[in-house]
DNA sequence: GCCAACGTTGGC
DNA sequence: GCCAACGTTGGC
């Protein structure tokens, strides 16, 4: 069985649509500098696990579509880069320290399933990221999580709020 | 821009 | 190993 997960981005850094425009329609998901997302990135994740892209700190935060996960956890080459802003000089090609994964876009959401939403939704108030205080970057997703989120897709915002 | 929540760092 | 200070995340 393939995992779900849950992998926040902000759009004006890198969103879904720039993901689909890359080539081959791939990116590394590098960057993580947090050892309990570390942890799933390098133990956990699959090839043909699927994610939702989640859009944070912008103006209507939430899932904005789905990727597939393409190369599992590998170390994170932007952290050997002295140049750059996620460097790390603890982390060496003999002692890695922090794990990336590859992702393909996979559809954009027929709209955004807001985060605010989410939060109305009885069925949803376990998953994390409707949660105080919930910072992981990468969050795993029960397979009745997506299934329900996926349902969210179909129905009018309005209704969602107004309802769930 | 504010601030709550939480992770990390470093002095002791 | 404690814990205060500081940094980061991310919603609002």
């Amino acid at each position: 069985m393939p995992n779900y997960w849950l992998m926040k981005s902000e759009p004006d850094m890198f969103s879904i649509y720039d993901l689909r425009k890359r080539p081959k329609q791939r990116e590394h998901w590098d960057g993580v500098r947090n050892y309990q997302v570390r942890n799933m990135l390098r133990d956990d994740f699959r090839v043909g696990d699927q994610a939702f892209f989640y859009h944070s700190s912008c103006k209507e935060p939430g899932v904005a579509g789905i990727m597939k996960i393409v190369r599992a956890g590998y170390p994170d080459h932007s952290a050997l880069n002295p140049e750059g802003e996620h460097y790390d000089p603890k982390h060496t090609l003999e002692t890695p320290r922090w794990y990336m994964v590859d992702v393909e876009f996979e559809r954009v959401f027929k709209r955004v399933v807001t985060l605010e939403e989410m939060k109305q939704c009885l069925e949803l108030q376990d998953f994390a990221v409707v949660q105080r205080g919930s910072r992981l970057s990468i969050l795993p997703v029960t397979a009745a999580q997506w299934k329900f989120i996926l349902s969210l897709e179909d129905r009018r915002s309005r209704e969602v709020l107004d309802g769930c």
